[in-house]
DNA sequence: CTGTATCCCGTAAGATACTG
DNA sequence: CAGTATCTTACGGGATACAG
């Protein structure tokens, strides 16, 4: 059988099944991107993208278990949770950019024929 | 300082929601990264992704409708369809780029806290 | 404030069989 | 070969209430 797929495209294609299988999903990159500059608690980052607890929840326990996030309990008074990126969070920089940048670029393009919200656009 | 939500926040967040709307998902990138170097065939595909027909013909309508693919019929004796990218799509590659690499150079950190690895397959 | 516990829905994804 | 038709399962995602 003639080799369809070389060694070359198996291991391309193994390393982003790894990354998609981290940051694949509607919110990862996006609360890594708001952790980007600074530490945000936990009812913060709920109402900044807009996500509720449970799933902001689950979210942040994978990109936890991932060493992506990290996890800080400050004894205040009714008790308050930091999370900051990590170093490793760090290297995903470029990707986040990526993702950032073809979003900004083809904006009207995505338009076009999809866009599913923003309800300060008047209707 | 104080302000929760910049503005440029909030439109650097609508940017990456675009870019996730379109590509997000299991196969999108790695269907377009298949397609990087050369025109291929349905069940090319179907074959190479191991991907189930009724899924890549559902992906390949959505990169269709969003311009990143192009479908050509082929009137051959029982008939071929090719796929290939757009010039489109070719503004993806710096992403695309991204998801590769990152899972390339963090392969073992993945590695340590999963990896839903085949077991069938061996290289 | 920081989550967890339920309940619910839509859709992604897969297996299989079948048609043009 | 290139899909489509079903059917089914799994999971992502959301709402709400509640607990620590």
């Amino acid at each position: 059988m003639l080799d369809v797929q070389s060694p070359v495209c198996k291991s391309h294609h193994r390393a982003m099944r790894d990354t998609l299988d981290v940051i694949s999903g509607k919110w990862k990159l996006l609360i890594l991107s708001a952790l980007k500059e600074r530490t945000v608690r936990f009812n913060e980052l709920t109402r900044e993208l807009e996500i509720s607890p449970r799933i902001l929840s689950r979210e942040l326990k994978d990109l936890e278990r991932n060493k992506l996030v990290k996890r800080t309990v400050r004894k205040t008074r009714p008790v308050t949770v930091e999370y900051e990126r990590t170093a490793h969070a760090a290297t995903l920089d470029p990707l986040i950019e990526a993702v950032y940048e073809w979003g900004y670029l083809h904006y009207e393009r995505v338009a076009g024929t999809k866009r599913p919200h923003d309800p300060t656009e008047a209707e």
